[in-house]
DNA sequence: TCGCTATATAACCATTTGGTTATGGATCAG
DNA sequence: CTGATCCATAACCAAATGGTTATATAGCGA
């Protein structure tokens, strides 16, 4: 469907996968899923100073998953969850891979099965 | 340091987003789906030294997306996918919520189509 | 203009990360 | 035993990360 125009950020795996990482990003895009925020409103339940989330946004930003706008004095961050479609695929296509590894695996499993069965390890 | 080998690894979501967002860690994961590695193995097509794969190893291993086995002198790696379920389920999740908000914003702009009203669709 | 609010930036610090080389412990081949 | 191979660890380094406080910038209200 909408094939979007502005997918700029996206393709930065690396980034994405970073920001994900830390608990106190991932938080703040949860809150922004459910509406865009101010800088101060995202740092108020952080027992955090409000230069640390700026930075947090500055690294949600890279990644591509936040964008800023400008609303009088305010510059209140939104999100832009399309970053994490690459990571879901990333993902996705390892577990295609895998299963495939797997199912080699099931066959060689089979395989012993007929051979003998000689004890497996814990 | 360690904790007991292979059944806590998994929840700890910061390491394993940690984990994946280094290239050189994404594709021994990628190679480990094929099959056991050793650690020279996985350093050959990396240019790199032994050690540094090691500590990635280390990092793999701490997200609980690798265990080691023991063969003889050679200490080969093992892919254990399972801790990626985690981070799938947090974007799944993440994506159900967004999806909601998307809802929201989709009863919004239906009202805003209707109160537009001289504007024509598609 | 003055002061308040919202945010960014600078300067600083400790810790982590990602790499290196050097070395040591096992284990295999002679 | 000797030497080579596999791997981990130590010691070191530069850069990035995650936090701080202090300050600068920009808009708002009086």
């Amino acid at each position: 469907m909408d094939q979007i125009g502005y997918s700029g950020a996206a393709g930065d795996l690396d980034a994405v996968f970073a920001a994900l990482a830390d608990p106190t990003r991932r938080a703040i895009l949860t809150r922004l899923a459910s509406g865009e925020a101010s800088v101060n409103e995202l740092a108020a339940p952080f027992e955090m100073s409000q230069p640390a989330v700026s930075k947090h946004l500055k690294v949600l930003e890279h990644a591509g998953l936040v964008a800023r706008a400008v609303d009088r004095q305010k510059r209140p961050a939104r999100l832009n969850a399309e970053p994490m479609a690459e990571a879901v695929r990333w993902l996705t296509e390892f577990r295609r891979f895998w299963s495939q590894s797997f199912d080699q695996l099931d066959s060689l499993l089979e395989e012993l099965k007929q051979t003998d069965g000689e004890g497996q390890s814990g």
